[in-house]
RNA sequence: CGGGCUGUGGCUUAGUUUGGUCUAGAGCGCUCGGCUGGGGGCCGAGAGAUCGGGAGUUCAAAUCUCCCCAGCCCGACCA
């Protein structure tokens, strides 16, 4: 029954198996220029998918989308000298264009913070304007000594907010909103990643921002992925591209600015959190194909049948795609589990004889025998069955890779085969300079009940150390 | 940027040590035909490589020498 393997097998090797189901997949491909990616339809059909569940949260949250310049002044990074110092390394800056060298370079965005807090200086004169509150989905340049398709690559696709307030509260309410209302409610009810939330330590902070809130996910190696930021930037850039408003009393402020992001390295940790030796595993509320309907045989009949099991699962609200039956079985069956179509649909002569259908689950291989009038209801019981198996299966993976710890020894132990929870003021900057050094960090800091606190200044706080990508 | 290594059809690679038997072989993939068909099925016929690039040594170079280029792996940052 077992078919022969396509990938190599996940205990194997994992960063092979990565590259395994990129490859078979057809997500992606290596761009021409080292560190590009060259993202093919299924690959950017599952990022449509992701950015319409995010971009729909971020308009629900009150922000508008806008678009800004690829090309940056480059000394508008010079002007907020965390943020330069940060980036610097990654910039891919361009001296030469239309034939001549540039009187002043210009850098290719790495990230947005500088051309909108300008235009935001332009645009904000009074606390009537605030706040105000912009997203852009883009392409953004960080040029990558290590690419790895989707996690690191030099270039990547993403979306970016930006937004000014009147109040450092305001500010953090609004960063905080995002964190929990977009990323964490996306990655837990969509993409069924129960990510642990919570801030950055300093030394992990992102250059320029005072705090930084994150989503870290369990991949299924055990290392954790950064799925999101959203950062408090406090006065930093407002102070450095002079963004005031006048406030009721008629004083001149400066605001308060956040940005947050999320990039197509979701892509990656889709891949990692709930992939198998078989594949790819999709959650069903995130694929773009939720159920294909499998030609056992290329016949009339079958086709025909198919079509009509399309129609009906298209009318229950199921995203389908057909598969002609051109080709052997085994190998289609292969191909779609590769991909991590949630349902296989297998229509063959002797289900037909029977008026059913054979219905297979991608994540458990489960077969169900369903009639044809009640394929529609029970697919979408399925998918729903899944999706909920999907996120129980991984948050239990996640626990029991999840070790309290406390002492730095044994962080660094449990670290090497998943997290490990210890009190943050256990771990100190000695502490983390030396997890650093055996390429463990600080993923996040938490409370105790692993909400997201404010500050790392707060009482009892623990944090969460691990590898990560 | 420092250290280790590799470049041969689309992909994985044999051949390089010891130059000639290489008109470069195979597997996968691809094309065509047939048989098949409920887990990568079988048979047959094909297409596809100026051996990373350049220079050199030699009667003779995938193989030896030099230069260049590209990529991979390991060490400091990042969504």
């Amino acid at each position: 029954m077992a078919s022969p393997n396509a990938l190599t097998s996940q205990s194997e090797d994992f960063p092979r198996w990565y590259q395994d189901v990129v490859a078979k997949a057809e997500m992606a491909d290596n761009g021409p220029v080292r560190g590009t990616m060259v993202i093919r339809p299924y690959g950017y059909a599952l990022w449509e998918r992701i950015q319409a569940e995010i971009d729909a949260r971020i308009k629900a949250a009150g922000a508008q989308n806008a678009y800004f310049p690829l090309f940056i002044p480059q000394s508008y990074f010079a002007r907020e000298a965390e943020h330069v110092e940060g980036f610097s390394p990654e910039l891919a800056v361009v001296t030469y264009a239309g034939g001549e060298e540039l009187s002043e370079p210009v850098v290719v965005r790495p990230t947005s913070e500088t051309v909108i807090g300008e235009f935001m200086a332009k645009w904000i004169q009074s606390h009537r304007d605030l706040p105000l509150l912009l997203n852009q989905w883009a392409n953004v340049v960080r040029w990558e000594l290590r690419p790895r398709l989707f996690l690191r690559s030099s270039e990547f696709l993403w979306q970016e907010g930006h937004t000014a307030h009147v109040s450092y509260e305001d500010a953090a309410a609004y960063a905080m909103r995002i964190h929990l209302e977009v990323y964490h409610d996306f990655l837990v009810n969509v993409m069924a990643v129960p990510a642990y939330v919570g801030i950055k330590s300093p030394r992990e902070r992102f250059a320029g921002a005072i705090n930084s809130l994150t989503c870290e996910g369990m991949m299924r190696d055990g290392k954790a992925l950064q799925m999101s930021t959203s950062h408090e930037l406090g006065q930093n850039f407002a102070r450095a591209f002079n963004i005031v408003y006048q406030s009721e009393a008629g004083q001149s402020e400066l605001c308060h600015t956040t940005s947050w992001g999320a990039s197509t390295r979701l892509v990656g940790g889709l891949i990692m959190a709930h992939g198998d030796d078989r594949g790819l595993v999709v959650p069903p509320r995130l694929a773009p194909i939720q159920a294909v309907i499998v030609a056992v045989r290329d016949e009339p009949a079958v086709l025909d049948a198919c079509a009509a099991i399309d129609a009906a699962l298209r009318a229950g609200g199921v995203t389908t795609s057909v598969d002609r039956g051109r080709g052997s079985f085994g190998r289609r069956v292969t191909d779609w589990e590769i991909k991590g179509v949630p349902l296989r649909v297998e229509v063959g002569p002797r289900d037909l004889a029977n008026g059913v259908v054979t219905v297979v689950r991608r994540d458990d291989g489960s077969k169900h025998v369903v009639t044809l009038e009640a394929l529609p209801s029970r697919a979408t019981e399925l998918l729903a069955q899944m999706q909920t198996a999907l996120l129980e299966g991984a948050r239990a993976r996640r626990d029991a890779a999840t070790a309290d710890v406390t002492s730095i020894d044994d962080a660094i132990e449990a670290a090497q085969t998943g997290f490990a929870r210890i009190a943050w003021d256990q771990v100190g900057d000695s502490g983390e300079a030396r997890l650093n050094d055996l390429a463990v960090s600080v993923r996040c800091i938490q409370r105790a009940d692993g909400s997201t606190p404010v500050s790392p200044n707060e009482a009892d706080l623990v944090a969460i150390v691990a590898k990560s990508y």
